[in-house]
DNA sequence: TAAGGAACAAACAAAATAGTAAGTATGAAA
DNA sequence: TTTCATACTTACTATTTTGTTTGTTCCTTA
């Protein structure tokens, strides 16, 4: 699943700054386009569906959808609940620790909101 | 400076987002590899130079640096201070608004070296 | 007159992230 | 027996971000 070049400067530099600082540790787990949008909607709607995210990700691609999933459950911010059925149902929830986000989510969007306005 | 293709997917999907989520809007501003960190140097120290920040941003590359505070200068994150002196001298500090990161940085920061313990 | 310091700039290259399009598995219903 | 729905894979391509290297400017001091 990863192609990260082991010792290519981005990646030591990623590996050094995750270790030596709590914030670049934190961005290191939310960053990216979609993350924090996924954690939002687990925390607003408590459970959903691979293609009821898909449907509220507007402009997401499968691909990186499921890419996005499996990292957030490997760093255990998710989780996943398969149904045995046909045809399937997988919903995801966040886990205590992605719950344990919330204030940061809350913050984030507050300071967004505020400072969007500002531009329109 | 940007090289962004205008109707690439990604950059469509960046800026729907932007408008359309203020979490999305505030990571758009502070993501990336090295931002935050720049921030919360600003934060804790008031006023640094260029090289201050350099030696303290282990392992960033100078066109990255350059790029990142300007970017941060164009979002009114930062201001940048130039003495007209030779050798020259180039001070950055946080804005008003740089400064009303401070709740969230703190956050992330509070959140990241708790969870960062549990690794070790 | 040559070297030096601070803060960059420019050209190029590598790495990482995101997107596209087509295909797979499963069993039930038509 | 073919179709259908859901939740994905896979192979490939494009885009974006990050890093490397070398060079510039300007006055100052040796």
């Amino acid at each position: 699943m990863k192609l990260r070049k082991e010792n290519s400067t981005n990646n030591i530099n990623e590996i050094y700054w995750k270790e030596n600082c709590g914030i670049a540790f934190t961005l290191s787990l939310i960053g990216g386009r979609w993350k924090i949008n996924i954690l939002s909607y687990l925390l607003a709607e408590k459970k959903l569906r691979y293609n009821e995210l898909k449907s509220r990700l507007t402009g997401i691609s499968e691909r990186i959808l499921v890419l996005k999933l499996k990292e957030l459950e490997q760093d255990d911010l998710i989780k996943r609940i398969v149904h045995a059925q046909v045809p399937p149902k997988v919903e995801y929830e966040l886990t205590e620790l992605g719950q344990s986000f919330k204030e940061i989510l809350i913050l984030m969007d507050q300071w967004g909101e505020t400072n969007l306005k500002k531009l329109f």
